[in-house]
DNA sequence: TTGAAAGCGTTACCAG
DNA sequence: CTGGTAACGCTTTCAA
């Protein structure tokens, strides 16, 4: 039995000290950097002095050290992935997706989660600290924070999130142009009493969707259009209906809610706490197309994100801009996938 | 203007080599080894010196190098967290709360996700790669899979799974406690005629609860119960009801589903595909107390995860192990919130 | 095809 | 308190 202190990776005990390419090279007489070679893709090695190293490898379990690699390399093979609480809640695939794609890339994900928008500060430092490759953000940077990581060389893709007046890669759903579409179909149908149940403030895309529909309601001509804050929770789209129930008097035509889970709150309140029928006595649309809107008590009105071709979007834009950090900037904005559900009424089954 | 191709970190180009300390310590006029000191926590610097350097490093936009950092210090203060697409769909808020808590201690999580449970092979070859200083699982391993990361010295916390014969660190809900719960409930309710809807069969968590169920049952002396397998999802869960259905001929008088979505799933079956009511005509259970299943149209009785506590222990305990790799393994097992809903008919709002 | 040696950017140890 | 110097484990010339 061995019993040197400095023997590596035997695969008894696991404490010592783990093997190198130096252990490695030793136990099979050939030299450090070609034990190197041979766990390199185009390496140039015989055949016999891959067998014998493999041999040497497999004995002393050794692996490639991935820090050390990064670092004579300069590349770390890892990105950074920021989110926010909300990105997550709401669509729970986005991660999973992000993560299996990069790693089809041999690429891996660092990430940094966000309580609130404003966080990012501090966690940027960490992020730069980790010589990370690339950057994907679904939380709001400010312009100062974006020139930071530029200067750091290191590329970013915004997942809907923008920039006025920066040139940024970006990746995003067209919230507007969704909203513009939910209150068009709305006022065709002959809504004209609305009320709008927007998500946390720090919310970027919460500001986007709100945005969008209040300047399309301006446009038709609809004013004096009550605003309720929630916080994308439905509990909080429940006490927005009675707030708007309490500030108006009576029930609106049509309520529109800034996310599902709200509009699914806002149809509980309608139903339970004021026997309102839904979409009879008032129309409720929310956005996301997550799964609960499809329900069968509530199938919601709503717009869906194309998360899969989103990820997909960020992943190809930034491997691209670490592959080439000269390929100049681009926006990619896609549109949501409009769903009819029964939470509303709408003109007829044809489009507009 | 320095055109020097050499010069790092000018703050207004970027793709410049970025600085490193001894770019600091030549503008500084001190040695290197001081800068890395100014850098550290028990640094001994004198406030001169903190100054200069400090002046030095901001003007080149310097920033410790966190992978060579890891490199000598042999700890790279990354832990690797392996999810399946399952535990980021139901419990979105998991891998938020596990990052922020590492984050307190200076951590950073390395993110990777499987398809399925059974592709963690050669993830795990890039895991040790990235010498993570521990590891958190929320996906089944192979006793040779858990003694390879032992071997490597890698703490590991498994989080909702087991090992038959292996001692190992665990933070886990007691699925079988909580479907004895929920089984005995419905049999001091009147309930004979059970069912079942199984999730994926893949997933540990879904054969624990199912496991769970049918020990009850056969201790309540209840034989030839249906299992249907769903996929956990609320769809499947429908279409599990109508196998049911079909199978016995009539309504069970009871459904026990291994999540809420199917549990979901399988009231909108029962309402909207056979004019059954909930729970008069049938009572449907689930598993998880997930946001949707507290909706006011379901409001299903389920046993939900205390994911908070779970993911703090988890947090805790691989923090412990990584200052401490010689802490003798632990195993925390948190019995589940019972949550008493309308889906299904219970005897008496006493506890049993 | 192979080996020797020079880094990559830190921290850590030791004199001064 | 400060500076010099040796690692850390790898990739990458450059000769042989």
């Amino acid at each position: 039995m061995n019993k040197s202190a400095k023997t590596a990776g035997s695969s008894e005990a696991g404490q010592r000290r783990r093997a190198t390419s130096y252990d490695v090279a030793e136990l099979a007489g050939v030299s450090q950097s070609a034990v190197s070679r041979v766990f390199q893709q185009g390496a140039s090695a015989s055949k016999e002095m891959r067998d014998r190293v493999m041999a040497a490898a497999n004995k002393l379990g050794y692996r490639p050290n991935a820090i050390a690699r990064g670092l004579i390399t300069q590349r770390s093979n890892m990105v950074a992935v920021v989110i926010s609480q909300q990105t997550n809640l709401y669509y729970p695939e986005f991660l999973v997706q992000l993560t299996q794609r990069f790693s089809e890339h041999g690429i891996r994900v660092l990430l940094f989660a966000l309580e609130h928008e404003g966080d990012i500060e501090q966690m940027l430092e960490h992020v730069l600290q980790y010589r990370v490759d690339g950057l994907v953000t679904a939380a709001m940077l400010t312009p100062h924070q974006f020139r930071t990581i530029e200067n750091a060389g290191v590329p970013v893709v915004l997942y809907n999130r923008t920039f006025p007046d920066t040139v940024a890669n970006s990746v995003r759903c067209d919230h507007t142009e969704g909203e513009r579409w939910l209150i068009g179909k709305l006022h065709e149908a002959g809504h004209r009493r609305f009320a709008i149940v927007t998500g946390p403030e720090d919310s970027a895309v919460s500001t986007e969707r709100t945005r969008g529909a209040l300047e399309r309601l301006e446009e038709l001509g609809v004013r004096e259009v009550p605003i309720v804050h929630g916080d994308y929770s439905s509990a909080s789209g429940r006490a927005a209906f009675a707030d708007i129930m309490d500030n108006l008097g009576h029930a609106p035509d049509a309520v529109v809610a800034a996310n599902d889970a709200m509009a699914i709150g806002c149809i509980d309140a309608a139903r339970e706490d004021y026997g309102l029928d839904v979409p009879g006595g008032v129309s409720i649309v929310g956005f996301d197309g997550v799964g609960p809107a499809r329900f069968a008590a509530y199938d919601v009105t709503t717009v869906r994100q194309p998360v899969g071709r989103m990820t997909e979007a960020a992943v190809a834009m930034l491997i691209d801009r670490i592959g080439n950090p000269s390929i100049s900037a681009e926006q990619r904005v896609f549109s949501g996938e409009r769903i009819r559900g029964s939470s509303a009424r709408f003109k007829e089954p044809g489009d507009g």
